[in-house]
DNA sequence: CGACACCTTGAGAGTCGTCAATTGGTGTGG
DNA sequence: CCACACCAATTGACGACTCTCAAGGTGTCG
């Protein structure tokens, strides 16, 4: 078991929701301070996770969301066979554990992909909460609902399109959710392995490999290792909606 | 625009969710007389839809969520390219529209597969009640958690599984929900076309055929048309999880 | 510098999609 | 009542994308 981190009773990580630059992002509520700090009131702020730490793990005892501050984290299920299938990867200001809400345990496992700090929301309080904030209900259903969408894309992409469409369509999400934190779209650095990526599309990693080296190949983008910059944002929009048309070149 | 069925006021109808034999399915909540009776204030009951006909269309305003009540409702999104990608079936007892509770319009279109009817929940009004019914909130998350997790197992069976594993799983899926509805798990009529269930399953029509004649010679299933049979419900369990195995027989 | 994990590249095989033709069921109209 | 059209479902042949297996390359950390 984790060893509990002590809170520090008056603490001034209480009062960070306020001044955290997610805070649009995260469970962004009405400008009223009064709200505001009913949040911060049950938030845990500060948890700081070691790449390769466990947030949680699949099949303990559900307690808590948890809101990504900066890091990265991969959330995966294991099958009974035991592998892996990787269900998603959660950057700064996204929340992690709505896929939980519904049993008494976790239902997948989430890793930090790096050094990740996050925010825990322990769920009764949570609940507690939203039953009395109609706006922070509305939000957590917006982002209940969002994930299902999201979701049903993933699905979407896996069973009609082709491994470069794939990657492509991952590589403009990251893209986008890099733009949204006001970092650079064209110019990051996956906090993933191909492994992972290949995991998470349904494709084997020597797939993953070659896609990217086409891509290279055709100028679409530069990547070494980890580092990629994408050259041509709109060949590779082109590309995630190709498929819909007839002959490819 | 559909034509407003004129409610009847002091209808019969409003006192139904007491006597609906889904009542433990669909919107459970505490036996305390005041939270059903609560509930069924808001509901709209018995809008009938014939098969075919669009219960809501993707991209038209988000009002109401919609329980089934009888019959079977296909969900699916049209892509840009105009294809249809079909995201989900519903049967008696399960919720559609928590997909869109993130927008202002639909994320989906959802369509009659038969005759099929309906119980209208206006989303304002839902929201509204599950503020004040902690119960209620917590159904709610429940569902769209559970919602959540079935598309990750629809996405970890695109990506992982052969065709015969998808459709052993579907197959014991639609088992297990007629079964939840005490019909027979074994002997039921499909609600979809082929071309849905290939759809749903990213297969071409074709191999959803080919897998199904296969699985007739091989003595797990009889089927005639829409008709199947279960005949050796273990043998399917055994498909679905023979891809985590190395050599199948 | 060596061990190790990660990534890349190559060759061959298999599953499934595409194209095409046939069958079966249903509804319409003569 | 039958003929025809139409659509859903089936079956076969072929081709392609991607997986698997195998080896080589690159980077990192002790």
């Amino acid at each position: 078991m984790a060893q509990a981190i002590p809170i520090r009773k008056n603490s001034p990580l209480k009062a960070s929701c306020h001044e955290c630059s997610l805070s649009n992002l995260c469970l962004p509520l009405a400008v009223e301070e009064n709200d505001l700090e009913r949040l911060e009131d049950i938030v845990q702020q500060g948890r700081i996770f070691n790449r390769g730490e466990h947030i949680f793990d699949q099949s303990t005892p559900f307690r808590s969301c948890f809101a990504v501050k900066s890091g990265s984290i991969k959330t995966s299920i294991i099958t009974e066979g035991g592998e892996e299938q990787v269900t998603g990867f959660f950057m700064p200001g996204e929340l992690v554990g709505l896929d939980s809400m519904s049993g008494e345990t976790y239902a997948c496992t989430a890793k930090a992909l790096e050094r990740t700090s996050v925010c825990e929301f322990p769920i009764e309080k949570l609940e507690e909460l939203t039953g009395k904030m109609p706006e922070l209900q509305h939000h957590m259903y917006h982002l209940m609902s969002q994930e299902i969408q999201n979701s049903h894309q993933l699905a979407m992409l896996l069973s009609k399109n082709t491994a470069e469409e794939r990657i492509a369509a991952l590589l403009l999400s990251l893209s986008s959710r890099f733009q949204r934190r006001r970092l650079s779209p064209t110019n990051f650095s996956l906090p993933m392995a191909r492994n992972d990526i290949a995991n998470f599309l349904g494709l084997a990693v020597e797939t993953v490999s070659r896609v990217f080296t086409r891509f290279q190949n055709q100028g679409l983008i530069r990547a070494r290792g980890r580092e990629v910059e994408l050259l041509d944002v709109e060949a590779l929009q082109t590309v995630t909606r190709e498929f819909s048309r007839q002959g490819c070149q």
